[in-house]
DNA sequence: ATAACTGTAATAAAAAACATTACAATTTTA
DNA sequence: TAAAATTGTAATGTTTTTTATTACAGTTAT
């Protein structure tokens, strides 16, 4: 995960819900977000690869959220961009001539997913319509 | 966090539990992980800020633990290196102009302090000991 | 005194993240 | 049907972050 993918994905999500179903150009997704618009198109390709929006092509085209708030629940989300672990990236390359270094990354792979599980359970309690009712 | 700061303290710790109170040099730490000593060393200063390890100068030098393997767990570990949020790194400037921009970082903040909460809950059933012990 | 270390700063290199540009394809609407 | 607005996607460039390297003063053992 390039570590900010979490919060521009839910960002996106939060401005989705916001528009209640209307759609929402990468334009102003990306003005909200302040970022650049190709960065919020690749995220919402991979969103919507996911379930969680649709997208329509051509003039007026745009994203909506492709199902109800309440049944998108943020454990999901986390997932859906997760590509590396939260606590180490493995680009990790111990030695193998050391008896610790030779095991050491299948250690910290159970350990890490085990605390992954953890976060992710706690994400998974809030669904985005949670989440987006804090707005005031 | 710089994301593989942990697997690394982690890694040194499991070499110096390993040493059983023997002094052990950052070239070899070093050579374990697979990084350069300098990396090493300041990982060293970090641990030994937070009175996981002790470290000697001068020929023969070195680092060994401060205090005994399970009296070290592994929360206070991730604690210890932790620098920014692991689900997102605050570099995150929304548009304020946005009523959702406003307001996003400091919901975000309170889902990260939760689930942040709920992997350090996890990682601190651990001890430096559990986690040594499953190495053969 | 010399050798083997640590501590630490400065700099350089590599990698990752992000922005920008570009343009074909699609759709709306005048 | 042509123009305008938008997505999808690739390619390239820029910036930032991470990691490595070099260098050397200070410390301790022998």
């Amino acid at each position: 995960m390039s570590n900010s993918r979490f919060p521009i994905s839910l960002h996106i999500l939060t401005l989705l819900n916001e528009a209640k179903g209307a759609v929402v150009s990468s334009e102003y997704l990306a003005g909200s977000i302040n970022i650049n618009p190709v960065l919020v198109r690749k995220e919402i390709m991979n969103l919507r690869k996911h379930g969680f929006v649709e997208s329509k092509e051509g003039k007026g085209g745009g994203s909506f959220l492709a199902k109800s708030a309440k049944d998108i629940n943020l454990g999901e989300v986390y997932q859906s961009v997760r590509s590396s672990n939260v606590l180490g990236q493995h680009k990790n390359e111990p030695n193998p001539k050391c008896p610790i270094g030779r095991q050491i990354n299948q250690h910290l792979d159970s350990l890490y997913s085990n605390a992954e599980n953890a976060l992710i359970a706690n994400l998974s309690k809030q669904t985005l319509a949670d989440f987006a009712s804090a707005f005031e």
